[in-house]
DNA sequence: GGAATTGCCGGAAACGTTTCCGGGTGCTTC
DNA sequence: GAAGCACCCGGAAACGTTTCCGGCAATTCC
C-alpha cells in the first residue's frame, strides 16, 4: 500500500489532478501524460520520478477528460437483455474481464425490454461516452444497425437474435453443428423418436438448431414428424409445458432435445411429474451448458457454448475495429461441442 | 424514430455537440445546457424548440464533458467478486434498474480476485470517473474503506463481508432473523437433529446465520452439538462434502440447513448419492432463494433474501449520500423471509 | 569543429459541457 | 410615468487531459 498517510496529507485540495502530480514531480504536464500512457520519449529517470508520485498519491487520469481531449474514454458500452442470468452471466463476464486486462472498463446498459424511448438507446448510452459497444442479443432492428454503423460508431453484436445486415462485425455459436452432435449422441444410444422443445419462433439459435437437429434425422434416414417439434420462449415454465405437450402424444418421444438449458431442465420437471425416471424412461439433452446442467440431477448432457469466450471475442474484436485495423472476417462462429452427462441413455425397452 | 436521414444529414461533422444544437435552434449552448438539464428559466416556447432539434439529431451529452465541468459524471462505479452468478447476478441487476430509471449508468468492475495491484482499485477505476461506487460483498479491509471514506468519495457497501467500519452506508440483509426462521420451519416440523453447513469462517453472514441458528435451537431447548456445523466455501462441491461429512455421523442429522442454495444444493446431491430421498429421509433447506432453489428438483424451501432489492436499496442511499442529503439512517437491514416448498418434511419414522 | 540529428521536455490549444454573472426585455406598482 | 422586478437569455471561464509544435542540449557525422 502507498504511504501516502504518512507524508501529511496531499498538498492538493480533492483529488489530485495531473497539474498536481507534475507541480510535486517538478516537470510540465506534458510529461506527466507522456508518462501516463507509456509514450517512448521521455527519459527513464524522469519516467520513474513521475511514476513515483503517481503511486505515492494514488493518482488515476479522469477519463472523463481524457475522453474529451483525445477521442478515447477507455470505456465501451455493453447492452444486454438481463444480467442476473445463467445463460448472459458469463458472456458479460467474459467480457469484462477481457476489458479488465487492458485497463478499460464496462458501462452497462441492460435493456430490460424497454426498446421504446424516443431515442434509440445506442445513441443515448454510447456516443462521446464510450469508444464502442458490445451489443449482446440486441433488440434492435437490421435498420438501426445500420444507421448506427455509418455513424461510424464501432459495435459488434454477439449471439445475434437475427442474422445481422452485412459489414456488422458479430461473433455468433455454432448451433448447428451443435445441435447436430446432440442429436446423433440420442440416435447412436438407439433414439428413433426424438422431440424437441425449440428456442422462439424467428430467432436465429432457433433456426440453426433446427437445421441441425433435421440435418442429424434426415442423416439416419428419419423422418421429421412436426408434431415432435414445440416452440417455447426459452424459459423452465414454457419447457416443461412443451415437454408434457410432448409426453402426451400418443406415440411419445423417448428423448426429448431441449433448445437451451431452461427448457431441457422444463422437461426434467415434466418427467418427473409424471413419474418417469431420467434417463430411464427418458433422455433429455440441453443446450448452452450453463451453470444450471449440473445443478440439477440428473446432471444434464448437453451443448457446450463458450459464453464467456464469447464474450471476450466481442471485446477482442470490437478493440481492433475501433484501433481502425483491418479485420477481415467480421463474422466469427465459435466452436461448440457436447457433453455427455447422466440425462441421456438408450431408450427402454 | 428520428427522421434525421431525410433530411439530407447532419449539418455538421461527426457526432453532434451541444454547440451545433445550440446553432440549429438559434440559441446560446447556455440555453441549451438548460434546456438539456431542466433548468427553469428557460421559455416554453424555447424550450420545446430546441428538444426538436436535440430529438432530431439524436443528440446526448456527453458525460465526460459534463463531468468535467460541474463535477458529476451520471456515472457509477460497481465492484464485486463474480458477475455471473445466481446470487450476485440479481443484485447487479436491481442496481443497474434503478441506475436506469434516474438516467445514470453503471460502470462495471468486477473485482476477480485480485485485490493485488498497487493501488486499490477503488483508487483507480473511480476518482474522478465516477460520482460513487457500490461495492458489494468488498474485499477490502476497513482500513481502505476509512481512507476511502476520509477522501469524501461517496460509496456505500451492499452485503458486507464482515461488519463495516462505523459511518459507512451499508445495506445487508436480516441474516440471524431469517436463519431464525428456517430453523424453526425444521423444529416445527420436529426434527430435533439439524446440521448445518455454514458459510466461510468469519463472514458476517455466516456468523450472523450462526446467531439466528443458534438461537432457534436454544429456544426449543435443544443443546448444540458442535459436530453438527460444518463451515464450506459457499460452493456446490464443499456443500457436498460437508453433508457427506454430517450424514456419515454415528448420529446423523435428518435435517440439513444450508447457508446458502449452493450449499443446500450440494446436500441434495449428496443425499442422492448415498440414496437418501428429500424430504422423506433427509430435509433440506437453503438460504438465499436464487434462481436455483426452483431449478432443482425437489425445489428448495430457502430464506428468500430480496437480493435485487438490496441493489436497489443501494443505489437510492447512494444518491442520497451523493446529493449530500442527510442520511440519518446509514445502515439498513432488509427482511429475509422463508419460503417453503418441496425440499422439507417431518423426519422419518 | 561546425552542422545535422536525436532525445527529451514545456507551452498552449483544443475537447464539450456547466454555471456564474450580467444584460436586455416587458410587466407591475405606486 | 418612472422605478423596480421577473423572466429569459448570452458571454465566458473553468473543468482535466492529450497532443501538436517548437526549443534546448547532447550526441553523431563528415
Amino acid at each position: 500500500m502507498a504511504q501516502a498517510d504518512t507524508q501529511h496529507g496531499p498538498p492538493f485540495r480533492g483529488r489530485a489532478t495531473i497539474r498536481d502530480i507534475a507541480d510535486l514531480a517538478g516537470v510540465s504536464i506534458a510529461t506527466v501524460s507522456r508518462v501516463l500512457n507509456d509514450r517512448p520519449d521521455v527519459a527513464p529517470e524522469t519516467r520513474e520520478n513521475v511514476l513515483q508520485v503517481v503511486r505515492a498519491h494514488g493518482f488515476s487520469t479522469n477519463r472523463g477528460a481524457r475522453g474529451l481531449s483525445s477521442g478515447r474514454t477507455g470505456m465501451i458500452g455493453l447492452t444486454l437483455p438481463l444480467v442476473a442470468d445463467a445463460y448472459f452471466g458469463p458472456m458479460l463476464s467474459g467480457a469484462a474481464e477481457a476489458l479488465h486486462e487492458r485497463d478499460m472498463r464496462i458501462v452497462l446498459a441492460p435493456t430490460l425490454h424497454e426498446h421504446d424511448r424516443e431515442v434509440s438507446l445506442l445513441e443515448r448510452l454510447m456516443r462521446g461516452t464510450t469508444d464502442g459497444a458490445i451489443l449482446m442479443l440486441p433488440e434492435e432492428s437490421d435498420d438501426e444497425l445500420r444507421l448506427l454503423q455509418q455513424q461510424q460508431f464501432p459495435f459488434v453484436v454477439v449471439d445475434p437474435r437475427e442474422p445481422p445486415p452485412e459489414g456488422v462485425a458479430c461473433v455468433a455459436a455454432m448451433h448447428a453443428s451443435g445441435a447436430k452432435q446432440a442429436t446423433e449422441h440420442l440416435l447412436e444410444l438407439g433414439h428413433r423418436r426424438i422431440g424437441a422443445i425449440a428456442g422462439a419462433r424467428g430467432w436465429y439459435a432457433t433456426e440453426e438448431r433446427l437445421l441441425g437437429f433435421r440435418a442429424a434425422l434426415a442423416g439416419a434416414g428419419i423422418l421429421i414428424d412436426p408434431e415432435l417439434i414445440v416452440y417455447s420462449d426459452w424459459r423452465v415454465p414454457r419447457g416443461t409445458e412443451a415437454a408434457e405437450q410432448l409426453l402426451s402424444l400418443p406415440d411419445p418421444p423417448t428423448a426429448i432435445f431441449g433448445f437451451n438449458d431452461n427448457v431441457a431442465i422444463g422437461a426434467l420437471h415434466a418427467a418427473h411429474a409424471r413419474g418417469l425416471k431420467v434417463p430411464d424412461d427418458l433422455s433429455v439433452v440441453g443446450f448452452d451448458d450453463t451453470e444450471l446442467a449440473v445443478i440439477v440431477m440428473p446432471q444434464l448432457t448437453s451443448v457446450r457454448q463458450p459464453l464467456a469466450e464469447m464474450g471476450r471475442m466481442g471485446v477482442s474484436l470490437l478493440l481492433r475495429i475501433i484501433d481502425g485495423q483491418r479485420v477481415d472476417a467480421l463474422r466469427m462462429e465459435l466452436s461448440t461441442k457436447l457433453v455427455v452427462r447422466d440425462s441421456t441413455a438408450p431408450p427402454p425397452r
